[in-house]
DNA sequence: ATGAAAGCGCTAACAG
DNA sequence: CTGTTAGCGCTTTCAT
C-alpha cells in the first residue's frame, strides 16, 4: 500500500510536476520552510531563504494554490462576473477593480454571461465552486438561485453599475432611475415635445432608465415612445435597428434617449446613412460615457458614469472588508453627469 | 487529537460551509455516490441519483472544484490571457472559445495583460498556480520565461491572432506580415504613392503588419512614415494622435494604414474634426474587422479576421488534445480579407 | 528558526 | 450499484 503511494509519486515527479517538497530537498530544508519563504519570508533566515529562492528559481517551481487553498481556506481569488468582454465601459471597471486589488495580492477572474441571467447563475455556480475570497457582479438584478448561494456563500459581494435598497451584501453603483429622469429633464428644458427610449429589453439598468425618463416627461409631454432590442452582441447594429424602428413607428419624433453609448453611436451612424439630421431632425443622448462619445459627430451628449471609480471602489469595499474591518458603508453611489455635446 | 479534528469540523459545518459528507449523509449513502452523481450519473441507481440531487438541493451544496482537481489532475479551467478586455476584436474570439468550450464542460477564466509582456509573464505565472487544463494566449511574443513555464507546465497551449514556426505548442492565427503586404499592395494599385503606417510599438502583431506593408511598398514608393503609439487604453484618442503626429511630419501623406480598426476610427474621427476628408485629402484603412468599420462614414477599407472562428479553433484543438487523441495540425491559419470600403 | 504530524474536500482504485 | 481506503499538495498547529 505504502509502496504503491510511493510509486505513484515517482511518477508524478517523472511526469515533470515539482511539488514543494521537491524544492524544499534540493534546498535541503522541510517543505514548512519552503511554504514559509512563499507567504512569511521574514520568518525565515537569510541564508536558508536564499537556498530555496535558488530551488525555486532552479526547478521552476510554480506552487499549486489550488492545495494552498484547501489547507488555509483562503483562495486570494476575487471573481467578477460582466455581461460582456467588449464594453469598452467595463474595461474601466476591471482596470480599476486589478489595479487596486493586484496591490493587495488578489487574483481577478473574470466571466461573462452575454446578457443572461441563467447563464450569469451559471457563471456564479462556477465560480463558487472555485471558492473566491469574494465575488463582484454587474448590475442587481440575479436570479433568486444565484442570490441565495451567494448569501449562503459567506464570501463579500459587491454589486455594481446600479443602486438597490436590498443588496446581497454591498453595491458600488449609480442611480440609473436618476439618471434616466435628469436625461428627461433635459429634453424638456430645450423643447423637444415628441420623444422615444431605445434600450435593452433584458437589462434592468436599461429598463431602471427608461423609468426615470418616462417620470420626467410625465404630465409634460406624451409618453415617449419605447423600443427594446434584446440581442446585445453587436451593439452598434443594434442601435440603427432602433433608431430605424423609432423612424418607422413615430416619425415625427424630435429626441432619442439611448440607453448605451455604444447604441447611440449605432443610431447617429445610422442616421448618417440615411440622411437624418442630428440633432437638427432628430436629437440624440446617450448612456455611459464611452470613448465614442467624445470622437462621434456630431459629438454624442450622454449621461457620463466612472467605471474605473467603480472598480476601485469594490476594490476598496472588497480589501476592507476581507482585512475584517468594518465598513463605513455597504452602498456607495459614484453619481452621474450630464455632459453636453452636439447630438442634443 | 481526533477530538480537535472534529471541532473544527464540527464547526466548519456550523459556519455554513457544507461538504460533500454532509449531502452523503442527508441521502445516507456514502461521499463516494454523491461523487459519482455528479461525474457519472449514469452509473447511479435512478432512486438512489434522485435522493442525492435531493439532499444537493436541499443543502445548497456547491462541489468545490479545488478539492477535485486536487484528487483527479483535472481542473477543467481553460485559461485566456488577453492583452485587453474591452477591445470588441478579442470579444468575438471569448465567444468562440467559449461556446466551443462550455459544451464540453470547461470553464473559461480570463486575465487581462494591459499589452505589457510582464503583466502577461505574471497572469500567467498566476493561472498556472490554479493548475488549468489549458492555456490561451493572444500573439506569439512571451517573455522567455513565460515560455519556459508553460513548456515546463506541460499543459497544451494556444497561441491565437499571429503564427508562428516555433509555436510553445499549437497557433490558431493569421498571417499579419501577409495582411500587411496585401494592404501595401492594394494601396499601391489604388495609385497611392505618400505613404503612412501607423500603430503600437509593442504589439508584435503590428510590427509584422508594418513589416509586410513595406516590403510591399520597396522599390516602388518611398518607404512609408511610421508613427508608433504606445498607450491602448483609450484607442480612439490614440488614433486621433497618431493621424495627427502623420499629418504634421509628411503633410502630403495621401494614405495610411492602421493596425487596428479602433485605432483608425479614431483617426478618421479626428480628420473629421480637422476638415480634412477621408479618402479625398488622405485614405485610411484598417485591421480587424471590427463593427465601426461598417458604420462610420466613410466606411473603413480594413484587413478582415474572423476572431471567431479563431476562439472556435482553438476550443478545438483544446478538447481533441484533451481528449487524447492526435491532432492534425498543430498550427492552423485562419486567413485574412481585404475589404473594401469608401476610406481607402 | 525549523520540523513533524494532521487534515483541508474531493476522487482513484479497488473490493464487494 | 455502492462503499472503503489512501492520498492529491499544501498550511496549520504544535513541538523543538
Amino acid at each position: 500500500m505504502r509502496q504503491t503511494g510511493m510509486k505513484v509519486r515517482a511518477n508524478r515527479a517523472a511526469s515533470g510536476r515539482v511539488r514543494m517538497l521537491d524544492v524544499a530537498r534540493e534546498a535541503g530544508v522541510s517543505a514548512q520552510t519552503v511554504s514559509r519563504v512563499l507567504r512569511l519570508p521574514e520568518k525565515v533566515a537569510e541564508a536558508t531563504r536564499r537556498r530555496v529562492l535558488g530551488a525555486i528559481e532552479k526547478l521552476n517551481y510554480v506552487p499549486d494554490l489550488t492545495a494552498s487553498y484547501l489547507a488555509s481556506n483562503r483562495s486570494r481569488v476575487v471573481a467578477l462576473v460582466l455581461p460582456s468582454v467588449s464594453m469598452s465601459i467595463f474595461a474601466d471597471t476591471v482596470a480599476g477593480l486589478t489595479s487596486s486589488l493586484d496591490s493587495a495580492g488578489y487574483q481577478l477572474l473574470l466571466a461573462h454571461t452575454d446578457y443572461s441571467l441563467d447563464d450569469e447563475e451559471a457563471a456564479i455556480r462556477a465560480f463558487l465552486g472555485r471558492r473566491p475570497d469574494a465575488m463582484v457582479l454587474t448590475g442587481v438584478e440575479h436570479s433568486a438561485r444565484a442570490e441565495e448561494l451567494l448569501r449562503l456563500s459567506g464570501i463579500p459581494v459587491v454589486q455594481t453599475w446600479a443602486l438597490t435598497d436590498n443588496p446581497i451584501d454591498m453595491v458600488v453603483g449609480c442611480d440609473n432611475v436618476g439618471a434616466g429622469f435628469a436625461m428627461g429633464e433635459y429634453f424638456i428644458e430645450r423643447g423637444y415635445r415628441r420623444l422615444a427610449f431605445a434600450g435593452t429589453n433584458t437589462e434592468l439598468r436599461s429598463r431602471q432608465r427608461l423609468e426615470g425618463f418616462a417620470r420626467a416627461l410625465a404630465g409634460k409631454v406624451a409618453e415617449p415612445l419605447v423600443v427594446g432590442r434584446e440581442d446585445l452582441t453587436r451593439q452598434m447594429d443594434e442601435g440603427a435597428a432602433a433608431v430605424d424602428e423609432v423612424l418607422r413607428r413615430q416619425p415625427d419624433t424630435d429626441a432619442v434617449f439611448v440607453a448605451s453609448d455604444a447604441l447611440a453611436a449605432g443610431a447617429i451612424f445610422e442616421c448618417r446613412r440615411r440622411g437624418v439630421r442630428v440633432p437638427d431632425d432628430i436629437a440624440i443622448a446617450g448612456f455611459g460615457g464611452y470613448e465614442i462619445a467624445r470622437h462621434i459627430t456630431p459629438g454624442l451628449t450622454t449621461a457620463e458614469v466612472s467605471g474605473r471609480r467603480i472598480g476601485e471602489l469594490a476594490a476598496q469595499l472588497i480589501v476592507t472588508r476581507l482585512a475584517g474591518k468594518a465598513l463605513e458603508q455597504d452602498v456607495v453611489d459614484v453619481g452621474f453627469r450630464i455632459v453636453q455635446r452636439d447630438s442634443a
